[in-house]
DNA sequence: GTCGTAATTGAAACTAGTTTTCAACTACGT
DNA sequence: ACGTAGTTGAAAACTAGTTTCAATTACGAC
């Protein structure tokens, strides 16, 4: 555990929507200046395999990454502001044995990715 | 429509797993063998928007796509074979309300993206 | 505290993937 | 057949991500 990784455990800790890695590299710098870019990268992939991190999938390209709590669980962004939150994700699991039935494979694992309207977007904004 | 394109659309028709760009280059090359693969990227921006055509999202990068149905569905894509199936996602729906009392958030869309073994692969490989 | 080793770092070079540019070409309605 | 707007492919430009490598750093053994 080093100072480059400690900035941008921070930094992603901190954020309150995903990041992409640049983003990320701009706001860890904050705490360690001279912070590579390639560092990042590097810390992202064995923060990922740790489960300590997720990539957040878009429309186009899949290229933020917010930080993940430990165990099962989903993530939903808020369209308006990106805040990004987490959920249990118990309940998915239990549509798996009906989507078994209907499609004769076997499920092996899944990931949902939600999008919404976060609490306080709701408040400020008009609802629709 | 010309025939740049219904190259493109036939190879991907005919696929039985996600392809990428570069090999559903490949493959619509056998129909119009001087295809671009700038064409092949246009095309698939073009029946992306008009959702003929999904991109398949997997562990690290997205870079895959495969034709996919009208309406609301997901898909399940097999981990042995690669092979990708689509189902009706109407299920799903039900799950929104539960995370929305979860969460907070009003929850517009969503995508799911399973992974499994499909009932070929069951049958050969060694069950589990 | 000092030493040694193995892991980590950052810069630069490199690769892969995707988009833009632009002149030539093609589909399609007139 | 003609005109026009949209499409195409090659090359160049661009962006994201990875590899290489020498210098640096963490950390356990002494």
């Amino acid at each position: 555990m080093t100072a480059p990784r400690r900035a941008v455990l921070r930094a992603l800790a901190r954020a309150q929507r995903p990041l992409s890695v640049e983003e990320l590299h701009e706001r860890a710098k904050a705490q360690h200046a001279r912070l590579g870019l390639v560092t990042v990268y590097r810390t992202l992939q064995v923060l990922e395999e740790l489960g300590l991190v997720r990539r957040i999938h878009e429309q186009g390209a899949c290229r933020s990454f917010a930080a993940s709590s430990p165990g099962h669980s989903h993530a939903i962004t808020c369209e308006r502001c990106d805040k990004s939150s987490e959920f249990n994700g118990d309940d998915v699991c239990l549509l798996t044995g009906a989507i078994e039935r209907k499609t004769g494979y076997r499920v092996s694992g899944h990931w949902l990715q939600l999008v919404g309207v976060c609490p306080s977007c709701r408040k400020s904004g008009a609802e629709r």
